[in-house]
DNA sequence: ACCTGAACACCGTTCAAGT
DNA sequence: ACCTGAACACCGTTCAAGT
């Protein structure tokens, strides 16, 4: 019917991402829909399939800048503390992160996406770089040899914060769930740091 | 229209179950539908209503069942072994179940549920029923003055194993997902035992 | 008391038709 | 080239009406 040359499509991108984050932030992942966003921003359903190729790719792209806001929140430690306090300035500030984008942060990991043939290469980038502020906190721990197991260990980090955080919001109470998601973070730190101190090298 | 009293109030709840069950088991969350089970058992929609007050409630019964089946999985493991072992034991039988029963356990943690004044106390006693497990096999590295601190380290554990889990299941490849989560699992407790033993005094 | 099924208010997705 | 919106095939949920 009409013809509308309002915006580019870079800017319908954004348009559309922005009116996600903002029904997911309200609402969460159940509130989100094609057709109230298109409603929202003033274009026909048929044009979010111009720009995504299905809704759960419209998720993966909102997730993919849920990575970014992460990323820009965690800035890297001064290097002048130790892996353990790094890895404690890193992990409240991840904790804060989570509970105040909760719905955000939820949509991360929701398992009623369907990707097909596993996570595209940018994706993976995304989350590679914050891998990498915890690889680099404990790399003092590791002698240069130990790369596989520095890396190993940085995941199993980043897991474990994943998994605290993850069941701390199952609960509502948002002062109670932050402190004892930090509690167990920190209980988690204190002992797998000594854990490593206790069997590498140096 | 028609009057039925093929099934009783029991039979019906099981029915349900199943073939919700089935359904998830299938294609997961996204494919779980209250119309199709009512086909699949034979009665109308409404029927299901009667039984579960919405699709949530269907839910977190059949997550509720997903608990059982885990708990029946994971048997106890015998009293001889070191802390260190019977985690191992307990982790490893946890990482396949999550891997055979990957979309039911996917659906324990799913985040578009939404839950009212947070989870039932029956569903709550089913958890603590797995972590007592957990808190079990640690109890012999802490003082009996401790229970603040084992409790917290069963927490630890249990979160950690989810998140590594969890990150696990975005892999599709079945095999290599499995080892990773198991290698990772290992240096986990390979760590916060030793970290325990550092820092707790017997 | 139990069950039905039409009705309601939504979905994601497609694609011929318009400009 | 881009956008529309009707059409399709689904949803969860309710509730008057039937037996």
């Amino acid at each position: 019917m009409a013809r509308r040359y309002d915006h580019s499509r870079e800017e319908l991108y954004e348009m559309i991402l922005n009116e996600a984050h903002r029904q997911v932030m309200d609402g969460g992942l159940r509130s989100l829909s094609a057709r109230k966003i298109a409603k929202e921003i003033g274009y026909s359903v048929g044009t979010i399939y111009n720009l995504f190729s299905n809704f759960d790719d419209l998720i993966l792209h909102l997730n993919g800048r849920t990575l970014d806001l992460l990323f820009e929140n965690l800035s890297v430690p001064p290097e002048t503390l130790d892996p353990e306090d790094q890895l404690r300035e890193l992990s409240m500030t991840y904790i804060k992160f989570t509970r105040t984008n909760q719905n955000l942060w939820n949509c991360l990991f929701d398992n009623r996406l369907l990707i097909r043939d596993g996570l595209p290469e940018w994706y993976n980038k995304k989350i590679d770089k914050l891998l990498e502020l915890i690889e680099k906190a404990i790399a003092p721990l590791f002698s240069s040899l130990n790369s596989l197991e520095r890396h190993q260990s940085a995941w199993v980090l980043w897991c474990s914060f994943h998994g605290i955080c993850s069941l701390a919001n199952f609960q509502s109470d948002n002062e109670e769930a932050t402190t004892y998601a930090a509690t167990l973070t920190d209980q988690l730190i204190t002992n797998y740091i000594a854990g490593l101190k206790v069997y590498q090298p140096q």
